[in-house]
DNA sequence: TCCTTTATCGGACGATCGTACGGTATCATT
DNA sequence: AATGATACCGTACGATCGTCCGATAAAGGA
């Protein structure tokens, strides 16, 4: 083998991954260059190249990836607790938590892949949209819960909520890296208490 | 002068930024080229090179193209109401139905403009947060007004509503041009009047 | 009618992009 | 110790990008 410890290509693709999102969270997966990525790493262009075949698979890895640490960095606090508007709340604070410390540098990742391939067709775009379904499905499940429960109102309907959520944590997000402004996560902490509270009457 | 008539250079000039911004609406400013641009309009890559001068101020001209465009077509229909709730209800509607008939092709243009820069430094930067930071306070002085007019709770914080609305329109777009699923719209509709309706008790 | 102005064109430049291929050095196995 | 597999490197390619410059041709004023 070359120069590393063996089975040395997962491990390797993870660290283009790990560092392909941080790259990408701020110029978006078009703006990830194979060149800059093998730079940042002291690798070469041809190396990073070969690991993935394409520049989309390295798109697709790296989407992958962000979601990962999404899952673990926002659910994964929470994930332990009972389901309901408890879990509703805390999982409120933890992605908000998530975006106003920064985890990534250029703010919510599927956001960005949203609004960069949603209207161009591909693989990419497919991806970004069962991710964003798959999303979208976990909080209306925990919504509906919650309903039934009796933790939330009856006429509240999960989808709605799910999409109001998903709504307000995107343009915190978008609105801190905008602004640099920390007021618009204490804004988007209530707005989102309120999408999970008082309903009309 | 050449193949066109009187005063040209500011027609071709709209002519262009008209056409960038549907497809950078689409692709991004970045990912607008002034090669394909070019070809689109039937003009070689060195008029149109000469019509700005260089890319970033051809990004900055379709910019403020698209939020000219915004104004006609969103705020422009509701402009004559008198202020208060039920303008901001024909708003809610008017902002959703410019992005239900796609005026433009790849979703809403001031979201995308945000997403694309909020991270990087730079002109294209702080243009785009001037446009959202006068936006955002549109709508919050409205609701201000709807509020002394006791349209609106006493408890509505203006600023946390135009958040709000923001938040939900821009997710109404692209979470239609993800999913094409017309729907959405009739969530975001509901959402935004409930951001506009009953209040915490 | 001539001449200045000016909007557009044709062509070229350096840089950078994704991609491809053959070489090289190391590890694992025998 | 010899051998085969493999992870990485060096280099090069065609394409496309933004940018620049000199030529061209039409319009307006004299």
């Amino acid at each position: 083998m070359p120069r590393r410890s063996a089975a040395a290509v997962a491990e390797t693709r993870a660290a283009v991954t790990e560092a392909a999102v941080d790259r990408a969270s701020v110029e978006g997966l078009e703006g990830l260059t194979i060149g800059r990525l093998a730079g940042e790493l002291q690798m070469r262009k041809s190396s990073l190249f070969g690991l993935f075949g394409s520049k989309q698979e390295l798109q697709l890895a790296t989407l992958e990836a962000a979601i990962e640490q999404f899952r673990a960095e926002v659910w994964g606090p929470v994930a332990g607790r009972p389901p309901g508007k408890a879990r509703l709340l805390a999982l409120s604070d933890s992605w908000l938590a998530y975006h106003e410390r920064e985890a990534l540098p250029g703010g919510c990742f599927l956001t960005t892949a949203t609004i960069e391939f949603d209207a161009q067709p591909g693989p990419l775009r497919d991806a970004v949209a069962d991710c964003m379904d798959g999303w979208l499905g976990v909080l209306e499940r925990e919504v509906a819960l919650a309903v039934d429960a009796g933790e939330l109102p009856s006429d509240a309907e999960p989808a709605d909520v799910a999409f109001q959520l998903n709504a307000l944590a995107a343009a915190a997000s978008y609105g801190f890296q905008l602004s640099r402004n920390p007021e618009v996560f204490a804004r988007a902490r209530r707005s989102m208490r309120r999408a999970l509270g008082a309903r009309a009457t």
